[in-house]
RNA sequence: GCAGGGGUGCCCGAGCCAGGUCAAAGGGGACAGGCUUAGGACCUGUUGGCGUAGGCCUACCAGGGUUCGAAUCCCUGCCCCUGCACCA
């Protein structure tokens, strides 16, 4: 049977078996739930470990006797799928490309994919198979979509809660544009300008003949250095009428306010060289400034209108100086003069720096003119220097001495308040390029609704509700703290996109990272919700089933149903574990504290979250758009699932990038080969067939290294449950997988040469049977096919996916054990060293071993604890534990360091320890092995060498 | 810029919070040996340097410090990664 058959085989007995059901029953419940996918694309790889995650801690928790809930539903709502269906309704090459080729849809889906709704459906059943190929243990009962009516019920309810409390409010808000499709696109919309950020500018009004020129800046602060304009005079201007006054902009530049300003329209054109020469009016300072030309000023860019800063500004700087050497340019606006008059002025103090910061970033940089390329780099340094340590000149008596960041925000407001300023925002970059070819701009959308995640005792409750979590890794609570206190208002509404219509403002649909907060309530409901009417759900249902309203509901739902629903509800919650990965902290971990904190009462709040890291394929960021991904049904197809499991979950932690290296991959998948011929092994050495059902450990064994083997099991259960219950898959494969088989390897390697001792031989096979039988529970999580199948195999009873976790014996854990099996080992190695550095074939080893007093010595210095020499020749003399007394202080002071050295567990019986592996020890060293009590012969006195653990050797 | 996380041997990566058992787990790769008709697989060993007795020297980004003792604690510097949203 091929792997994959094999699999299959034992997902239809879960299935049928309905192991993965969960209701609510006498045990002590699990809940968690890890993000539900968004069906826009095929499940690769990085997804893979997302989900694998949750499965396997479930897995772990159920075999340790809790009743575990692990549901799934698809996130259907939001825009991408729109924006994706009308591409390929447009037959857009790229994405056809990405959907045919990375996504792998075939050509007849494809050609339904113009309809967003088909789209969501195909992925969202192909995760669904891909999922259960996986062998997930998911309650698939409860799953649903964002777009059920029954859910749309409950998304009204909790906006209308949120609402009622007065967290939702309404506003104006940037978004980024397409003017050519009429809708506010995203990144996924997007050709050229993905992730670009809108920045916020002051427009500053300078007047002239009555009307405005009005230049946008970064920086208002700088409004003391201006000199003078800058117009473009090859560039189109424009007079237009807003707000009741007459502003001169650029063409382009009333081509993006229009989207931003209410009672906007062009009067006149203006001639930008009628401009240049005259005088404008700064607001702050009164002073009068000449219009001077520069190309370098963008018509694009904000309002196409720049003052010059030359003190401060390197383009201004050198802008300046051009103009300068342009004697044609300054004759034809006849500038001489007041050109030649104009000089820097200084506005910020900066450490390191003179009066003109930007003359000097000019010389730094080497900037020849205004169109240099290392302008740019040189204007952004001084921006954040400035930012970051400039502080305003004494002279600037208004903000002398503040720092420029203070002093940018209250000249900000000045300007604002007094109507001497306004507001513009733009693109960080450009050009931002909606798919459709049209270029974006930067729309203020009115009437749009917030949630109020700025209002502070709403912060304080949310903070409140992560206190009490347990969040793993721990280093990432700082990041839930910051992004708390960090974030202000939401906009929660859209206008495009798949979702539940805002229930008091229906123009509105509900984004979608706000209806995806408290769904884990819905899934603890979702096997009765579903059979339900969505007309029966009003907000008194929910009312009563999650707040316990008790007087609330008068609908159809009869009375019995509704406690059902209500007692199931409150058995699953509040939720035990959150997963999500890493850069969804920022928003959709954060927004599912801040709903629940808003809507339950304390004791429903999430108790835990897991954050993840991102996957790489061969060392390279995992990404469908640019094609480079592994989709997770090929890699299914190619390894089988437990292989894909096994890796995901070895190669890294949960909340580590991993990385998907073939080669790697290669290596997993012989270790599970090889753990899966283990049982036929000890099947082999117990000459019939196992069956672990009946067996039982009997009695201790007789050879030591048998109950080294028991020990070290034990241990290894013991750190892999450990390292589960927090999560880290990684480290409990090391420990279950990697380490134990390196203890087999080791244990089968040193058996050998005594197996011919039938004894010998069944008290081996005894120890291997109890190991396989833990062995096999410890790997369910992991790899639960094959474990299955040789649970099955090999007389286990029942589903292994049932069968208890295994209980690590700390009695069985054995300090001393292990301590000798050290021994046994380094011996072997230190003859091989003495071998090597000799360079000749011994015919006789001998081995002597420690007298009584150096072990006594030993105690006394365990003892002490400190490499204190002079306390620990204290006690031995006066315990007397040897008459050599200057024997005493030489030993004394050669294991004061040793001490610190070894791991000291107290006395062993090192005779028969070494008695017990002489037949091991002559094998390793092609020798004859002896071993004394009393070091009746030694030729060359290498007895008095021998300390506790380390026996003394003499090679002839 | 703000916030968070890092720099470990050929590569990946543990260890660091709770300093000594650390020349530093485990995996990958490379080399050698065993097994085998051969290859593969499997097992064993080597993979910083030196060494005619199990040892010594140098090492965990760099430089200082604390300590009997530092990869681990403290300070300084250099370098790298991630997030900063309205997008799921």
């Amino acid at each position: 049977m091929t792997d994959i058959k094999l699999e299959e085989k034992w997902q239809r007995k879960w299935q049928d078996a309905r192991i993965f059901q969960s209701d609510p029953d006498e045990r002590e419940k699990l809940f968690l739930t890890v993000a539900y996918p968004y069906p826009s694309g095929a499940m690769h790889i990085g997804h893979g470990r997302t989900y694998t995650v949750p499965d396997v801690y479930a897995r772990f928790k159920r075999m340790q006797g809790y009743n575990v809930l692990f549901p799934m539903g698809w996130h259907v709502t939001g825009a991408p799928v729109i924006g994706i269906a009308k591409r390929i309704a447009r037959q857009d090459p790229w994405t056809l490309n990405i959907y045919k080729n990375v996504h792998k849809v075939p050509e007849e889906e494809l050609a339904r994919f113009s309809d967003a709704n088909y789209i969501v459906d195909y992925f969202s059943s192909q995760y669904k198979d891909v999922m259960q190929q996986m062998g997930y243990s998911i309650d698939w009962r409860r799953e649903f979509k964002t777009i059920d009516p029954t859910y749309q019920k409950f998304i009204e309810w909790q906006i209308c809660k949120l609402r009622a409390k007065g967290l939702v409010r309404k506003g104006a808000h940037p978004v980024k544009y397409c003017p050519e499709c009429q809708n506010p696109v995203g990144d996924h919309d997007l050709l050229e300008g993905e992730g670009v950020g809108i920045n916020e500018l002051t427009l500053i009004k300078f007047e002239i003949d009555g009307a405005y020129l009005v230049p946008a800046t970064f920086r208002p602060e700088t409004i003391y250095g201006v000199t003078n304009l800058w117009l473009n005079p090859d560039v189109n201007y424009i007079k237009i009428e807003i707000q009741g006054e007459e502003w001169i902009i650029s063409r382009e530049a009333y081509d993006n306010l229009v989207h931003q300003k209410q009672d906007i329209k062009i009067i006149a054109e203006v001639d930008p060289q009628k401009l240049i020469g005259k005088y404008v009016k700064n607001p702050i300072t009164h002073e009068e400034h000449i219009i001077l030309p520069a190309s370098f000023v963008d018509p694009e860019y904000a309002s196409g209108v720049v003052y010059s800063v030359p003190g401060h500004a390197p383009a201004d700087y050198i802008a300046l100086q051009d103009l300068k050497k342009d004697s044609e340019l300054m004759k034809k606006y006849d500038l001489e003069d007041a050109v030649q008059k104009i000089r820097p002025l200084n506005v910020i103090t900066l450490k390191d720096f003179g009066e003109f910061p930007a003359e000097e970033m000019i010389q730094k940089f080497r900037v020849e003119n205004q169109d240099d390329t290392r302008l740019k780099e040189a204007t952004n340094e001084l921006y954040k220097l400035e930012h970051a340590k400039g502080v305003i000149s004494e002279h600037i008596t208004d903000y002398a001495g503040l720092p420029v960041a203070q002093a940018r925000d209250e000249i900000t407001k000045e300007l604002r308040d007094s109507g001497r300023g306004d507001i513009m925002y733009d693109f960080a970059e450009r050009p931002v390029i909606c798919r459709c070819g049209g270029k974006c701009v930067v729309r203020i959308l009115e009437d749009q609704w917030f949630l109020k995640y700025s209002d502070t005792p709403w912060k304080e409750l949310t903070m409140k509700c992560l206190s009490q979590m347990e969040i793993v890794p721990e280093e990432v609570r700082a990041n839930f703290d910051y992004y708390i206190n960090w974030l202000h208002d939401w906009a929660c509404s859209r206008r495009i996109g798949l979702g539940t219509k805002l229930p008091w403002d229906p123009q509105w649909i509900i984004e979608p990272l706000s209806d995806s907060t408290i769904y884990m309530a819905y899934y603890a409901i979702a096997t009765h919700i579903k059979k339900m009417n969505a007309a029966d759900l009003d907000d008194s249902f929910f009312d009563k089933v999650f707040l316990d309203k008790n007087d609330s509901y008068t609908g159809k739902i009869d009375e019995e149903l509704l406690k059902k629903v209500k007692d199931e509800f409150n058995y699953w919650y509040p939720l035990n574990w959150r997963l999500s990965a890493k850069d969804l902290i920022g928003n959709h971990l954060t927004f599912h504290l801040f709903h629940h904190s808003a809507i339950f009462p304390k004791n429903k709040w999430p108790k835990g979250a897991v954050v993840f890291g991102m996957g790489l394929l061969e060392g390279n960021k995992m990404s469908s758009s640019k094609g480079n991904v592994i989709l997770l049904s090929e890699a299914i197809e190619t390894h089988g699932s437990d292989v894909v499991r096994l890796f995901l979950m070895a190669s890294a932690e949960p909340w580590q990038d991993f990385d998907w290296r073939e080669n790697e991959l290669k290596g997993i998948k012989k270790r599970l080969e090889w753990f899966s011929e283990f049982a036929g092994r000890v099947e082999e050495l117990n000459g019939s067939k196992i069956d672990l059902k009946s067996y039982k450990l009997n009695s201790d064994p007789e050879k030591s290294i048998n109950t080294w083997l028991l020990s070290q099991i034990n241990i290894r259960v013991r750190e892999a449950t450990q390292a589960l219950e927090g999560f880290q898959t990684r480290k409990a494969l090391q420990e279950s997988l990697f380490l134990l088989k390196k203890d087999v390897d080791h244990y089968f390697y040193r058996i050998e040469p005594d197996l011919e001792d039938e004894k010998f031989k069944s008290e081996v096979a005894a120890t291997l049977i109890y190991v396989l039988n833990i062995w096999i529970r410890l790997m369910t999580p992991f790899t639960p096919h094959i474990c299955e199948e040789l649970w099955n195999k090999h007389g286990g009873s029942g589903f292994i996916s049932e069968a208890p976790w295994p209980q690590y014996d700390e009695t069985v854990i054995n300090e001393k054990v292990q301590k000798a099996e050290e021994i046994v080992t380094g011996l072997s190695e230190d003859i091989n060293e003495i071998k090597k550095i000799l360079n000749k074939e011994p015919e006789k080893i001998h081995i002597y071993i420690a007298p009584e007093w150096k072990w006594k010595i030993f105690d006394i210095a365990a003892e002490v604890g400190k490499p204190d020499i002079g306390r620990i020749m204290q006690e031995a003399i006066k315990q007397d534990v040897h008459q050599d007394k200057k024997e005493i202080a030489g030993f004394a002071k050669k294991i004061a360091r040793e001490m610190t050295k070894i791991n000291y567990v107290g006395k062993i019986d090192e005779y028969s320890v070494i008695k017990d592996s002489l037949e091991f020890l002559s094998r390793e060293s092609g020798a004859e092995v002896l071993v004394y009590k009393e070091p009746t012969y030694d030729p060359e006195g290498k007895s008095g060498n021998a300390l506790p653990y380390k026996p003394a050797i003499y090679i002839e």
